[in-house]
DNA sequence: TTCATTGTATACGCTACCGTATGGACGGAG
DNA sequence: CTCCGTCCATACGGTAGCGTATACAATGAA
């Protein structure tokens, strides 16, 4: 076997890229080949089409972002509150995971007009909640105490990379802060 | 004077149709004139050039998503809970109002690519946080409460719309009456 | 060395769309 | 009725990107 000059993967992550830069409408298969360094001329051999691509995209983000960050958390033990702090930070800064942040908010975007896409979104939403249900039920006991927290605590981190506002003299990190210890008590 | 066949108002509704629907990338001048069942030969005498179109839409979306909604919640009166109240179900359900709520997701994606749109979007989502701290301000005495619900109730507003989870046997309304009712505890 | 596998470059035809140019059509003002 | 302002249709040249075809390069295996 040859070695693999660039591999599919590499078309892959550049996919990506470009997708949290510009959505969907900007991964364009010549602009993905300058970005590499090659000519078109192997993509095709390793996709049938465009929306090959796309779809590889996707399976990469799904299996990354429901495994990864959930294992990281874990893997370092520590009680409930102890895990959400560190959901939290790792969540928001997203420093040393494999998909960023903003390809997330464009798979979110995304999904409002591609059915296939508002199934993975779900499958992949649904699985993080649950981790959060696990984490705030450790601490309260209220069942809709934990249903409204972890939908809180959700809405909130999708929120605020959406929204743009300003807090006065505090900062958003002392905003989420203020939120996450009313959260969490 | 003749009367106005297409005022440039109908290409700006249009526009911002099509924005909803696919993102900026959506907006195209020779499908906005198909959809309209004109030619784009008109739409070059009311804009400079597609830039152009896409300014004017930011301009219409950003004095009708400030100022309507807070008319419309303050204009029927009652305390700060029922004005809460009002706000939210106008919020989810954007019944009536001009500008439609997927518009409103579709320009904060926008934003997160350009700076011109993350600067409107700045200026819209702080005279909303104002309202929501003014509502919250008459409902808890404690000023890092006020911020902390005023941010937890506007990521909720976000978020519910950009996230994909189901919540067992409860419905999304559910979850929400759920979470509104702590919020304004 | 020869060969098959794996990947690349290049050229081509096609479609969608941008922006321009130009010649009207059509209605109200005079 | 005529003229002018407003709007539209049409044709054109240009760019960007898709997907295909085809020849070619590099590399490990036999």
């Amino acid at each position: 076997m040859a070695i693999t000059r660039t591999p599919r993967s590499r078309w892959i992550d550049e996919g990506l890229r470009a997708l949290a830069a510009g959505g969907p409408d900007a991964v364009r298969i010549e602009p993905l080949a300058q970005a590499i360094g090659v000519t078109k001329g192997g993509f095709y051999w390793h996709f049938a089409d465009r929306r090959a691509l796309l779809v590889a995209m996707l399976d990469t983000w799904e299996r990354a972002s429901t495994e990864e960050v959930i294992e990281r958390v874990e893997g370092e033990g520590g009680d409930a509150r102890a895990r959400l702090r560190r959901l939290f930070a790792l969540a928001s800064s997203g420093a040393g995971l494999t998909i960023d942040i903003t390809t997330d908010l464009a798979v979110r975007d995304w999904s409002r007009r591609e059915q296939t896409v508002a199934d993975r979104l779900r499958r992949v939403d649904n699985r993080r909640m649950d981790y959060l249900r696990s984490l705030f039920g450790a601490i309260c006991p209220d069942e809709d105490d934990v249903e409204a927290r972890s939908m809180l605590a959700f809405t909130l981190w999708i929120g605020n990379h959406f929204m743009a506002a300003d807090h006065g003299a505090r900062s958003r990190a002392d905003v989420l802060e203020l939120v996450l210890s009313r959260l969490e008590a």
